[in-house]
DNA sequence: TAGATTGTTAATCGATTAACAATC
DNA sequence: TAGATTGTTAATCGATTAACAATC
């Protein structure tokens, strides 16, 4: 894995994917435990808590670089702070959710997105019905003016919240406008540019692991 | 791998979790080819669909049995029905969801599930204005009456779309219910006794993942 | 200082990829 | 039969765990 020479101490392809998908489950943590004010842990006491192990915790948080103390373990709020900054979440995100059904909606709604700077600015639908009116504070929009609506305000996030049929044609029309990060809600795997990255999640493909699990064992 | 002798042939713990969550993702795919009326399909041709390696794809079917052909691929019918059959779709799964507001009415429209023999057959939830009322076809009902709607209708599975702060205690209910599957999408780590299963869909943390990557790479 | 706990290297474990004999 | 492609073993790669010196 190549450093790139010059100015870049951990570029993010350092860093595997499998760990920077707990990066948000340390953060969560973490806010609960400032919320309990908790001032310091250890990885030991985090690792029970998180069901992982105190090794586990100390390789991810160090790839990172080394934010605790040797014989005091870590500072929760600096961690937290840490983690926050990590997580690209210093700046803002200004973010548009296409399809405003019950799922997209519902997204509208994550008081939590607005507290980590991920805006939802508007809503994006093709039926007549919803244009025009607004869901919670967010505006909907007509799919049709999506592309200049993301150029003027510089969106950077679309959510994907559309039937199976029509996902990929919109995730089209999102690569068009330049947005280069898809929460992709759709049941579908999207074909995008290598630069655009995509997110899933599948909440059917979850109730299907379930149905594995929970269906007896027997004789096959 | 050993087969345990005498009742069973492949225990679900002797299949790595990593390969289960590929399941429903490989059955998505050959219900595709199967609509297109594609009928066979090698490790080759499939890997390249889905961007696996060939190797992959025959080492994640093959824990599960051959069902596959020397010198001729996979009959991509057989091969769906069996990988259906795996993930436990030959039953019916009653289901449940609770907490009726935008997640949970999203979830009762998916009719992919119906499909699947995965039957949402109520809702729940303590608003008043939403008691006794119907979404599509499914019935809200109050939370006070969970454990004897349970009970009565064997009930398998349990959608959990509540809010954070109550979480955990509704949680605590399914599982006093017997209910052995939880489809989690509350932001929240449930403790739940070691019989009960839960699948985490974690909306919020996508988007996190999403800002990681989003974020502008520079010296740390 | 003594005790605790990190940061980090080394060992282990598990998952992916490669290779090829078996066989359709 | 010859060609193709699986099933499966062996090799590699990556992720997790263990161990311990560094140090607060």
């Amino acid at each position: 894995m190549d450093h790139g020479g010059v100015s870049m101490n951990n570029a993010k392809s350092d860093v595997s994917i499998t760990v920077v998908r707990r990066l948000p489950r340390y953060y969560q943590y973490l806010k609960d435990l400032e919320t309990k004010d908790v001032d310091r842990i250890s990885s030991k006491q985090l690792s029970e808590l998180m069901g992982l192990t105190a090794s586990q915790i100390r390789q991810d948080l160090n790839s990172f670089g080394a934010y605790g103390q040797q014989g005091y373990g870590y500072r929760v709020t600096d961690l937290k702070k840490a983690i926050r900054n990590i997580l690209g979440l210093s700046r803002t995100y200004k973010s548009v959710i296409i399809g405003a059904g019950n799922l997209g909606r519902a997204i509208s709604n994550f008081e939590r997105l607005g507290h980590e700077n991920i805006e939802i600015i508007a809503m994006f639908d093709n039926d007549p019905e919803k244009i025009g009116k607004e869901v919670g504070n967010v505006p909907v929009k007509d799919t049709a003016d999506f592309i200049d609506f993301v150029k003027k305000e510089g969106v950077s996030i679309a959510v994907l919240s559309v039937p199976r049929e029509v996902g990929q044609q919109l995730a089209d029309m999102i690569v068009a406008s330049g947005i280069k990060g898809i929460l992709n809600l759709v049941p579908l795997d999207l074909k995008v540019p290598q630069d655009v990255r995509v997110e899933n999640v599948n909440i059917t493909d979850s109730i299907l692991t379930l149905t594995y699990y929970l269906d007896d064992v027997s004789v096959k």
